[in-house]
DNA sequence: TTCATACTTCGATCATAAACGAAGTATCGA
DNA sequence: TCGATACTTCGTTTATGATCGAAGTATGAA
């Protein structure tokens, strides 16, 4: 087999600057409109769905149908690897200056990937459970130790919900701007939900960028030592 | 800044089954004239001329020219990480049922990953040093123990030659068969370049797959008690 | 029941990019 | 020096896909 006309296939489909947009809108991991997925990619909702059609057909999003709304998320985790593998791509490879802005720094900070943390919080993050032994590195994957279980368990994670299931608990996904993975998979989704319910961490109405609450700052010091300038 | 429009750009030039063709072939870690490239891609030299030449302009390659011979190759490992990573998505996003035939379980087995060595020789490589405590996971690369480095050093690699530069020394590399890392960076290279040179390991004139040879078979039994079906 | 909203489908237009024949340039061997 | 080879550039053709206005379908609120 040869490999070069499925890779085209895969890449074509996100080789569009709308149906790019889109994507990268999804990686916030949350459900979204055609409609909203029409304006945050600039085009027209007839365009859009011929767009989310096509994203559709190659397995890359999934939609929900509820009423006449239309709910759009990205299909797993795969895709938002991909997504990042291209933007590393793209920030090595960009010639021109690309000018920063502080909505750069603060997705350099902490931003969600798909459904989990990503950005210096999320590296830190990482770090930090690997330093004090909670979590550590096999394979792909990290692997919890038995003090980690406690812990974490004791931070109020479902540490067996998060086990079910087929997909990978602790995933080590590559973050396209730290250059060093943070936790994806379950773990990581579960983490991020509790993170979320202790407002340590605030999304936005919008995007992807994630907040560090005083009382999250204040919290990861006390819990992990964790510091963050 | 919008992620959106750098992805896309990133990902229609991998996009055209002609230029995922060259880059696929090019995984094989060789040099590549652009005849040969226009082979493989199936199209016209002219044609393979306006497609290489868009690559390199979006630093996907690099070329060296020798005499009237162009030479071209994968720019850097990001490439073939981000192709490793379409190419997990094409795998799992194939709808239509995709007959493997002897040459995709060579494929699986063992191949060239840029420098490298992937499929499940590549992974069982790394699992074996990891085992042996030659090897730790740290972040998004490999960190070599004491030990490590002196065995791998009596095994004949230039461990000091390997660490300088800026390449990082022993990276993770996702395998798009075998979802789990096998050893790249300097390291990696280092290695593969070292199976091969005791005929441990032999490519092919031309592809990416790797045959491990009879003395290699023995000779990894020997050294790291690795056994592959 | 009617009207508004969300979204899809159809048909047409337009822009873009891949394709290659022909011609050109650079290199190399006889 | 000449002819062959490797590769690039130019110009043209063709196919493809993105785009949206118009119309259609499904859902839901008044």
């Amino acid at each position: 087999m040869n490999d070069g006309p499925y890779i085209a296939e895969a890449a074509a489909l996100m080789g569009d600057p709308a149906r790019a947009n889109m994507l990268s809108a999804m990686l916030d991991g949350r459900a979204h409109t055609a409609s909203e997925l029409a304006y945050v990619a600039g085009v027209s909702p007839q365009t859009a769905s011929a767009h989310l059609a096509k994203l559709a057909q190659g397995r890359m999003i999934a939609v929900e149908r509820q009423g006449r709304h239309r709910y759009y998320r990205l299909a797993n985790e795969e895709v938002a690897r991909a997504l990042e593998a291209l933007m590393v791509l793209a920030v090595k490879g960009a010639r021109r200056h690309r000018p920063t802005g502080p909505r750069d720094e603060a997705m350099r900070f902490a931003r969600t990937c798909y459904d989990h943390l990503a950005g210096r919080l999320g590296v830190g993050l990482t770090q930090a459970l690997i330093e004090k032994r909670y979590l550590e590195q096999n394979g792909d994957a990290f692997h919890m130790t038995r003090e980690g279980e406690a812990q974490l368990a004791g931070f109020g994670l479902d540490i067996a919900a998060a086990r079910k299931g087929r997909r990978i608990f602790a995933s080590r996904c590559l973050d396209w701007s730290e250059r060093t993975p943070h936790i994806g998979g379950a773990l990581g989704a579960a983490l991020f939900r509790e993170l979320e319910s202790r407002c340590w961490v605030t999304k936005p109405s919008d995007g992807r960028t994630v907040t560090l609450t005083k009382a999250g700052r204040a919290g990861l010091r006390d819990w992990l030592d964790l510091s963050l300038g």
